[in-house]
DNA sequence: TGTTAGCACTCCTCATCATTGAGTGCTAAC
DNA sequence: GTTAGCACTCAATGATGAGGAGTGCTAACA
C-alpha cells in the first residue's frame, strides 16, 4: 500500500483534531472540518488503509480513530512544522530569565518552572553531574572544633558543600593554605580526572601533619565520589492530572510516582538511543521502555556548557501532546541558551547542541 | 444532653471502624464488633444523640454514621491512647538516622522521607529560617574576575551560598581579610540582629577601598535579606492518591497543588493557634482555614535548635487519619531529636519542645 | 477507476426502572 | 432502660431500551 499525499493529510487531520478534543475522530468530522471536497465515505476508505498500516487505531468497532504511537511518530518526523508563535513565547520567557542569576542551577530551575507554565505539561530538568563538571574553585572553611566545610564551585557557578569531620582542630590559616594547594592542583579538573598521583602530590605540598592530612583528603575524596550524581528537578507535576487520559487515578498515581524517582528519571533521560541524532529526542508512547510511560510522550533536549553535554531538559505529557508547541519551545530555548548566562561571565561559554542534519 | 461513658465508647467504635474501612458505620456493625452486650436498637438511640451533639454525621438518611471534625477532635483530645508499637518503629527509624549527617537540613529531609514511608501519609518539613538562625561562620571565596561566592553557615551546619558580582577584581588575600572581619563581627548573630552601626564598623575595620567595600556589603546584605525565608520539603505527596477520599481527581489535584505552593505551606504551618499549647498541633478537617484542606488533617510538631523554635515537621493525611500512629511517631521523634544530631557537635544542643501541661 | 450515496450493523452512552439490602427511626412490649 | 419488630429511606446494582455516532459494504455514478 502506498502512502499518498491525501493519506498524509487525513492522518494530520486526525491528529490535529484528536490533540484538541481527546475524542476519537470520525470520517464525517474530517470531511466537514478539513477536507470539504471529499465525502466521508472516501475518507472512510482511506482511514481503513491508514489503520491497516498501523498509523491509527479504533478503540472499538463503532468509534472514530485515534492516532497510534507510530502515527504520531510519522507526524513528528515528517508532517509537523515549527511554530513561530511559540518562538515568540519563548522569547518572552528568555527575557524573564536574562540576568536573573549567576548560577546555572538556579537558572535551570527557573527554566523548568517557566517551561511547565508555558506548556502546561510537566518538565524534568537534570542538573549537571558534579563528576563530569570541571572544578572552578574549592575551599575548606573552618567551622568548629570537629568539623569543616568543603565548598566546591564548578563551572556554571554551581556551588556544592559538605560538612566533613576533623580528627582535630585546624587553624584557619592552615586551612587557607591547604585550600590554596588544592585549588592550584585541582581546579579545572573534573572528579574523574583526579587520581592517586595527584593526591600524593597534594599531600607533599601541604606540609601538614600527615595524619590530619590523610583523613582530610579521604573525606574530600569521599565527598567528591559520593556527591549526588546529578540532581533532578521536576516542575508542574500536577499538570498531568488535568488531562482526561489520566482521569484514572491509578494511572495518574503510577506516573506521578515514577516522576518522583530520581534514579529512574536519570536513567531514562540519559538513555542513549542510536536512532536519533544530536537535536531533540522525542519518545512517543510505547516507544518508551518504561511501562508507566506507555501513555506518555517525552521530549528531551541536551544542554551543553563549554564543550560538554552535561544535562537535559525534558517535557513530559500525554501522548496526545502538542508536539509542535513543545518542540518549538525547546528548540527556541536551546538556541537562546548561550545568551542567557551571565553577561560577562569569565571564559566559559555555554554553546548549544548543534542541530546539523536538521532543516 | 450528658456525655455518658457508653456514648464515648460508641463514638470510639465508630471512629476506629471508620478509620479502617472508610465506610459509614451502622449500628449493627458496632453491636457485633465492639459492644456485644447491647442491641443495635440501643446503639441506634445513642447514635442519634451523638449526631445531635454534632460528633457524628450521616451522609444520607439510610446510611451509617461517620465522625465529624468535632468527633475526631474529641477522640484526639480525650479518647486516644499513645501507642508503644509505633514508638518502636520510630526507634528503628531513629537508628537509621543516627550519625548519618552533620547537617541539619539533610537530616530533616531524611526524617521527612522516613516519616512519609512509615505513616503512608504526606510529610511537610520546613527548614530553619535563615533569618532567625544564628550565623556560625561566613566567608567570601574568590571565583573569577567578576564574581565571588558568599558562603554562610548557620547553627545546625546548614550551608547557604550565593554568587555575588564584584565591581572589580579582589585579591584572595583581601577576601580572606574581609571574611575574617565579617566573621569576627557577625558570627553568633542572626540576620535580624545586624544593623547599620555594625555595617559601618565593619567598613572601617576592613580598610579596603570604600567603593568596592560598599558594593560588596550591599550584595551581602541583599543576600541575607532575600535569602529564602525558609525552604519547604515535601515527601510522599503521591500517597494521598491512594486514599478513597481522594479518588475524585479534582479534589486530589487541588490538594497536591496546594502542597506544591511553598509560601502557602509556610503560612499554614507557622500560623499560631492560641488554643493549643506547646506540644503537637493537630488541625482536623474544617478546623483548617484553607479550603483545600477541609478534608484533611494536619499534625505539626515544632522542632527546636538551641533555645529557639526554628521549623516544623508536619504529617498531612485524610481526616480519616490514624491519629494514634501519627501522634506516636511525631512525639517519639521529637523526644529523640536531640540525640540525633552530631555525636560531639560543638556547643549547640538541640532540645525538644517541652511538653509541660501534657500527661 | 475513483468517488459517493445509502443502508445495515455495531456498540457506546445515557436515561429509566425495578430490585436489593443496609441502615434508620419509631413504637410497643419487656 | 432495653430491645424486638416493622415501616421507611435511599444508595447501589443491574437490566432494558432508545439514541446516536461511526463504520463497512454495496451499488451506482462520473
Amino acid at each position: 500500500m502506498d502512502m499518498s499525499e491525501r493519506k498524509l493529510q487525513i492522518l494530520q487531520a486526525i491528529i490535529l483534531n484528536y490533540l484538541e478534543t481527546a475524542e476519537p475522530v470520525g470520517s464525517r468530522t474530517i470531511s466537514r472540518r478539513f477536507l470539504m471536497d471529499l465525502s466521508s465515505a472516501t475518507i472512510r476508505n482511506e482511514m481503513s488503509d491508514l489503520e491497516e498500516m498501523g498509523l491509527i487505531e479504533q478503540p472499538h468497532t463503532s468509534a472514530g480513530r485515534i492516532p497510534s504511537s507510530k502515527g504520531y511518530r510519522l507526524y513528528v518526523d515528517q508532517l509537523m512544522k515549527r511554530d513561530s508563535v511559540d518562538d515568540q513565547q519563548v522569547g518572552i520567557l528568555m527575557n524573564l530569565l536574562k540576568n536573573k542569576t549567576l548560577q546555572l542551577d538556579s537558572l535551570l530551575k527557573e527554566i523548568g518552572d517557566l517551561l511547565a507554565t508555558l506548556t502546561k505539561y510537566t518538565t524534568v530538568v537534570t542538573m549537571p553531574h558534579l563528576k563530569k563538571s570541571a572544578l572552578k574553585h574549592l575551599q575548606l572553611m573552618p567551622l568548629d572544633e570537629h568539623s569543616a566545610v568543603l565548598v566546591l564551585v564548578t563551572d556554571g557557578n554551581i556551588v556544592r558543600n559538605h560538612v566533613i569531620p576533623l580528627v582535630r582542630r585546624l587553624e584557619p590559616e592552615t586551612m587557607y593554605h591547604i585550600s590554596d594547594v588544592l585549588n592550584k592542583e585541582l581546579s579545572g579538573l573534573s572528579v574523574t580526572q583526579m587520581d592517586l598521583t595527584l593526591i600524593q602530590k597534594i599531600k607533599r605540598e601541604c606540609q601538614v601533619d600527615s595524619e590530619v592530612m590523610e583523613s582530610l583528603l579521604n573525606a574530600i575524596s569521599d565527598t567528591l565520589q559520593h556527591a549526588d550524581d546529578g540532581d533532578v528537578f521536576t516542575s508542574g507535576a500536577t499538570n498531568i492530572l488535568s488531562f482526561p487520559e489520566f482521569s484514572d487515578i491509578a494511572r495518574a498515581r503510577s506516573l506521578l510516582e515514577f516522576l518522583g524517582q530520581k534514579d529512574q528519571i536519570l536513567h531514562l533521560v540519559n538513555m542513549e538511543d542510536k536512532s536519533t541524532g544530536p537535536g531533540l529526542k522525542i519518545r512517543i508512547g510505547t516507544e518508551n521502555q518504561i511501562e508507566q510511560l506507555h501513555d506518555c510522550s517525552i521530549v528531551t533536549a541536551n544542554y551543553r556548557y563549554g564543550d560538554r553535554t552535561i544535562g537535559t531538559i525534558s517535557v513530559v505529557g500525554p501522548m496526545r501532546m502538542d508536539y509542535k508547541k513543545v518542540v518549538s519551545a525547546l528548540e527556541g530555548l536551546m538556541q537562546d541558551f548561550p545568551n542567557l548566562f551571565a553577561p560577562g561571565a569569565d571564559p566559559p561559554q555555554i554553546t548549544q547542541e548543534d542541530n546539523h542534519g536538521k532543516s
